[in-house]
DNA sequence: GACATTGGAGTACAGACGTTCACTGATGTT
DNA sequence: AACATCAGTGAACGTCTGTACTCCAATGTC
């Protein structure tokens, strides 16, 4: 295929031109289209079933396209799958950059974190669904990609830790068995936002609430840690 | 058909009879022994699919007996999830029960409390996957009853935390929400085992002395909250 | 306007699935 | 010894699955 194309080549600046044209063409954008129903129709889908119980028929029937078209845009199911983790994780670090690049007074660090926090997961559901079912269940690649996602955000946690005066002195490994049990107390977070109905100020209210004080309570005594 | 049997039914004091003899029987231990052959088989199989990508024939399959064999023991695959979600909340309850009703010294129920902890998962890997697996993925009545079990030990261990004398004028509130962060690490800690070979020393002590020190760090700084 | 490309439709098939049914042979009961 | 029970068998079913193929009509290219 490669070496056949090779062949087929024209001599002069086609794969230039091929570059620089991929942009507008009403059949591009339609295929587009439906590779993003395809996929959204999938994460949905992941609302009730499990990865694995999901099958490339169920998911064309409910694109309303037929099975054979699926492979247009995918390989098979795993394609699929892949593509899946690709953009929750993107999402994920979004977010996490996000985060990162705000710098807030030390006083309202937490409340402003858990606040975004919130705020990306009501925007983005389906993909921090996706994210929090996948961490154990699939397959062991999936699961990697996304330990190694929390990884890097523990390890940037930690660096940022620095930032607040108290924690300089510490050693780094000391500083990421807290950024860890942050993390941690953020991903509950998350998993109890996703376990609310999507528009119930009240209960989301109490679980800011909750977060911010369990927070505030993992923090409080850390000038008292001695290594 | 249970018309019929009560027609059949002989007159004196067969069900007195039938319910005082059920042990020993050959026949009996046979089947018992099918039924959890099956069981193991499909927790087995967990340990690479999710439970919903699992099939009746593929388990039948792995024990060695024939599809249609499978309904002398369950009526189906739901079933067969029910009874796996019994056992390994059964096993769960066992840990948070035996590690309630030890009494150490305070200095030591951090060690002795993760040193419970992992050796229960050792012990009970198959069912602990089964939970951690399960606890976002699956059914929603599966996901409740786990979460159910796990609020529980939750509320436990917030009555429990009044025996260390520090805690007795917290708000009950507080106590659960540290509760919370508590059981939360555990969880976590929980999760890094079943990550880990079974059996590597190195990394299981190091997994050990993580849960240890993160631990003392949670804890470190209460006395100074207030509500 | 003629030709090439391609997303989606339609048909087809082999394999896996859950479930039914009638059977058999070892175990248990009288 | 005669009979009843029942865990496991084996064949058969209808349904759903993934995937291979041919075809078509709208879009893109010259």
């Amino acid at each position: 295929m490669v070496d056949s194309r090779a062949l087929d080549e024209v001599p002069h600046s086609e794969v230039a031109h091929t570059a620089a044209a991929p942009t507008g063409g009403r059949r591009e954008q339609r295929k587009q289209r439906t590779r993003r129903a395809v996929l959204d129709a999938a994460l949905n889908l992941l609302e009730e079933h499990a990865f694995e119980g999901l099958s490339l028929r169920q998911v064309t029937r409910t694109v309303g396209i037929v099975p054979t078209a699926f492979y247009r845009h995918f390989d098979d199911m795993d394609a699929l799958g892949i593509e899946l983790v690709d953009e929750s994780v993107g999402t994920l670090r979004r977010m996490i950059r996000a985060a990162r690049e705000e710098d807030p007074d030390y006083g309202v660090v937490i409340e402003r974190s858990v606040q975004l926090l919130v705020g990306h997961v009501h925007a983005h559901r389906p993909h921090f669904r996706f994210i929090v079912r996948q961490r154990f269940s699939g397959v062991a690649a999936v699961r990697l990609a996304i330990r190694e996602q929390f990884e890097l955000f523990v390890a940037e946690l930690a660096t940022d830790l620095q930032r607040f005066g108290l924690l300089t002195h510490w050693p780094l490994a000391d500083r990421l068995l807290l950024a860890d049990i942050i993390v941690n107390q953020m991903i509950s977070t998350a998993e109890a936002i996703l376990d609310m109905p999507p528009d119930d100020p009240t209960a989301e209210q109490q679980v800011i609430d909750r977060a911010e004080r369990q927070l505030r309570m993992i923090v409080i005594g850390l000038s008292r840690w001695k290594t």
